[in-house]
DNA sequence: CGGAAACGATACGAAACAGTATCGTAGCGA
DNA sequence: TCGCTACGATACTGTTTCGTATCGTTTCCG
């Protein structure tokens, strides 16, 4: 008997709530926060509206799951690769990331909401910290290699990498995918010049 | 008599709106735009809700002209100071501006709204464009010194210098707001560093 | 197979919200 | 001062939304 094995495992505990979930991520990706409704989840999932709030007790409350159901991850870089092609690897797959569709629909809500619901600004921060331990190892790795000075401001740096990338993504429009990959070959263009190797 | 001059002149009308369009803006940063409805801006405002619709013809219009209202201007670089200290004023008014309470409670609700609401993605793009714009003079300057070279990618500069800093307001916690200035010290040096004068 | 738990369907109440309508009042400008 | 226009107050309709309650049915799991 293991200890904390509180999670469900009713498979129809498993499968109402991904159908809930799964209606309000396309409620909310297709119109905004405002359209996912109590209502609305309940007609477009299938379930019961009854059924819901046996999963949450509020509409805040499955907001908040439909986010940390969405946050996307990133393969950190695999071991062995090098510093250039590491950190290459990372700033990649952040730009897939922050390019994907879904995140896309889904990053600006997150971003607003987080302003008056701590919960969700947890999420968001939670999220923030998991990709920059990802990009900090990466960046230790160059200072091993003595490719970077061992004094670097990782912060500094991460905003430095992902700022431009983020920027373009929530400012750009969005059929222009390809100014998201001419923004990630300069941002690494000139982070490789300004420490050269 | 000028043509086109169909702005209202009444002191009724001006004080109506200004009324309200800022009980809006105290909504919209406090809580959100989900609080933003016709009674509650009639309510703070102390304006009629009738009176409110002989100016909009509906909540979302309202809203509008609440963005429009907000959308903060920048001093451009005054003439004769040298593209080095121009490059610097720019970028350190830009993160003043992202950096104002004001600015930061109703950015992320521009940024999402935006998404689904094609008058609020014109004010953000126009907002974009203009401040693009006096950037853009300031690059030309400095290619124009010899400081920068001829075939600049203006957008690909703009996203570099902008991006950290508008990536470090909408993360970074509220009361940081050494954050933002870290970030433009580091941006600049890098940027000073990566085009040697 | 049989009990327990989850689900579906639906109805319901209360409040919020958008937008309309009416009418008397107040303020502006000519 | 006088007419026109904006405004205030308020009531009202209809819809949306949240959240609760009930009860018969299905589904899982031991």
């Amino acid at each position: 008997m293991t200890a904390c094995d509180d999670r469900p495992t009713d498979p129809r505990v498993l499968r109402s709530r991904a159908k809930m979930i799964d209606a309000a991520t396309d409620l909310l990706i297709e119109a905004g926060p405002r359209a996912v409704t109590v209502d609305a989840v309940s007609e477009r999932s299938g379930v019961a509206k009854s059924t819901l709030y046996r999963h949450w007790d509020s509409r805040e409350g499955l907001l908040v799951d439909v986010m940390r159901a969405n946050v996307p991850d990133i393969d950190p870089a695999p071991d062995g690769l090098g510093f250039e092609a590491s950190i290459r690897h990372v700033v990649t797959e952040l730009a897939a990331m922050f390019s994907s569709p879904r995140w896309r629909g889904i990053l600006p809500a997150l971003m607003m909401l987080q302003q008056h619901q701590p919960e969700l600004a947890e999420i968001a921060h939670a999220d923030h910290q998991g990709k920059r331990q990802i990009l900090d190892a990466v960046l230790q790795l160059g200072v091993a290699e003595g490719r970077l000075p061992a004094d670097i401001d990782e912060e500094l740096v991460a905003r430095q990498l992902i700022g431009p990338i983020f920027f373009a993504v929530l400012t750009a429009h969005p059929d222009d995918d390809a100014a998201v990959d001419r923004t990630v070959e300069f941002v690494l263009e000139r982070f490789f010049a300004s420490y050269p190797g």
